[in-house]
DNA sequence: TTTTTAGTTCTTTATTTGCAGAACTAAAAA
DNA sequence: TTTTTAGTTCTGCAAATAAAGAACTAAAAA
């Protein structure tokens, strides 16, 4: 009966969506592609058509395209079909954030590299600040280490 | 003999400014501030002042005045005094670096909220996303309580 | 075969960012 | 008192970003 009814957002979906998208904007998201991110975390229906996300979020085609093939590069969200349906349905990957938090931790290692090999080039008369650099790079290592472990133990309960 | 000698950067110095420099705008700092960041972390010397940072990295006053003030605001950089002399010394708070991890660890509390009350706005009928939904702010919670221990903890050594 | 669907790609435009250079300012030095 | 120093603030421009809208495309439907 209401198979393809109209679900239009409530006003606090709009409002959860535009928090959302700003969090995620600061986060280094397009303001697009936060705010698709965001409808997908919201909206009542966890699978959206490139036309529904459009009409929601009352984006270009373009715009709407580019976000979707972003967030899909950043493996943020996927997507799956339905047989006899031409469409592609779009889902949050939220629940993969493990892999996420993993990422960004992994993603300090040039960071650290780089720290790395400034030390082994400063001048040895600059002790103290010497002896920082080195803790710092050695902290990374431990921070690294440990989180990973922290994450790895919380997926085991 | 050499007190105020002209400190020039070498090449490698200046290739390791560029790496970190690219690493920190990754980061979020503009190019200016990311690079005398990485200058302040490379220079021979560990307190440079504004018109040795100028020259070092041939920016303008007003880019470099910009950077500094945005660095400090954000507590990357500080600065002293010398008795005698007006000039300012600038010089890289990498070793702070606890509090910067500290802070972006205390920073994911906004988004942990946000996605508890995107939760508590949800139909109840998608009970799987909603339970990965539960999951992921209690395992943020988790996460940021066990970073800041094992934060904590390297410092006790 | 033609038309429709489900997007993608190209072109143009508005906005934002980042910086140079000039004008300015407040304190110290001459 | 005038000049210099150590910056800051303002003005304007160039490049990068973001998105709209139009033109395009490949597969499916009619």
């Amino acid at each position: 009966m209401f198979a393809d009814m109209e679900k239009k957002l409530t006003e606090k979906q709009r409002e959860l969506i535009e928090s959302f998208g700003v969090i995620q904007e600061e986060m280094g998201l397009s303001p697009a592609s936060a705010r698709v991110n965001a409808l997908l975390t919201v909206a009542d229906s966890v699978e959206l058509s490139f036309d529904q996300i459009r009409e929601s979020l009352d984006l270009s085609k373009s715009a709407t395209s580019n976000a979707l093939n972003n967030l899909l590069m950043m493996k943020q969200i996927g997507y799956k079909t339905k047989p006899g349906d031409r469409k592609r349905y779009f889902y949050s990957k939220l629940g993969e954030w493990q892999n996420t938090f993993r990422d960004r931790i992994k993603g300090l290692t040039p960071y650290k590299e780089i720290i790395h090999s400034i030390l082994e080039n400063r001048i040895d008369s600059t002790k103290d600040f010497n002896a920082k650099l080195r803790e710092f790079t050695d902290f990374i290592e431990y921070y690294q280490r440990e989180s990973i472990r922290i994450i790895d133990n919380w997926e085991k309960e």
